[in-house]
DNA sequence: ACTGTTTTTCTACGTCACGTAGAATTCTAC
DNA sequence: GTAGAATTCTACGTGACGTAGAAAAACAGT
């Protein structure tokens, strides 16, 4: 239930940019380069408010759209989610810091080192 | 182009599973629960064929069906490419790291111990 | 309040992936 | 070489998504 298509992904970029949100028009703006008619573009943005990744401000008459939670927030979650499909947790982690960056991977280490205690 | 339909995630399970391969008539069994015909698996076989995620040995007389690649591999490849799809990588693993299990934190603290060297 | 314009919603169509499987063809074992 | 098993070919239904016109609703100005 969390998928989205290629002009979705697009619009949530877009949308995901813009952190003050946007309209439809200035959406349909920003992809210029697809040159898609206004009302393809609210028919996305509704569907993707049908999805939960965006929301609008009705008060406003051109509505606004604004993104329900961040891209990292998106992304990982995706992670969480696709570690999720895989019974040996560990081992998926294990092939994971094998394919991961340098920079990542020292990221990790970091991240890791600073929150030995508790968790949540 | 990694993507996976319900019944051929059922079906990767199935192959997964079973490391030394299966027929299409086997994996027809261990799906009963789906009641599938025989040419429906098949067909199936050969569309994962085709997205590169099982290879199958034609010296036999039923073909048997084997795995590309571990499924931990595969997860940890999703998760990479999701990972992938944010421009702040170090963001989206505070947030990932956020979700996770304590038991994950800590299978990734002990895996990133062993190997604070060269990344090969 | 009336009308023209802007904004939003409704409805719809084409395409593509996937679940599903019958029909046709090819193998193999007798 | 023929029957039964296995594989391949072909096809249809459905649902998601890109796409957008038509209709309806809201608004601004007079």
């Amino acid at each position: 239930m969390g998928t989205l298509g290629e002009l979705e992904r697009s619009v949530m970029d877009a949308i995901w940019v813009h952190d003050d949100g946007l309209s439809a028009a200035e959406l349909r703006d920003v992809l210029a380069d697809r040159d898609l008619a206004l009302t393809t573009v609210h028919t996305v943005l509704t569907r993707l408010e049908k999805k939960g990744f965006v929301t609008r401000d009705r008060s406003i008459r051109p509505h606004r759209y604004l993104a329900v939670s961040t891209r990292e927030d998106h992304v990982a979650e995706l992670m969480t989610e696709m570690l999720s499909q895989a019974p040996d947790r560990q081992a998926v982690l294990a092939r994971f810091l094998g394919t991961v960056s340098e920079a990542d991977t020292k990221a990790l280490r970091t991240l890791l080192g600073r929150n030995h205690s508790t968790n949540s």
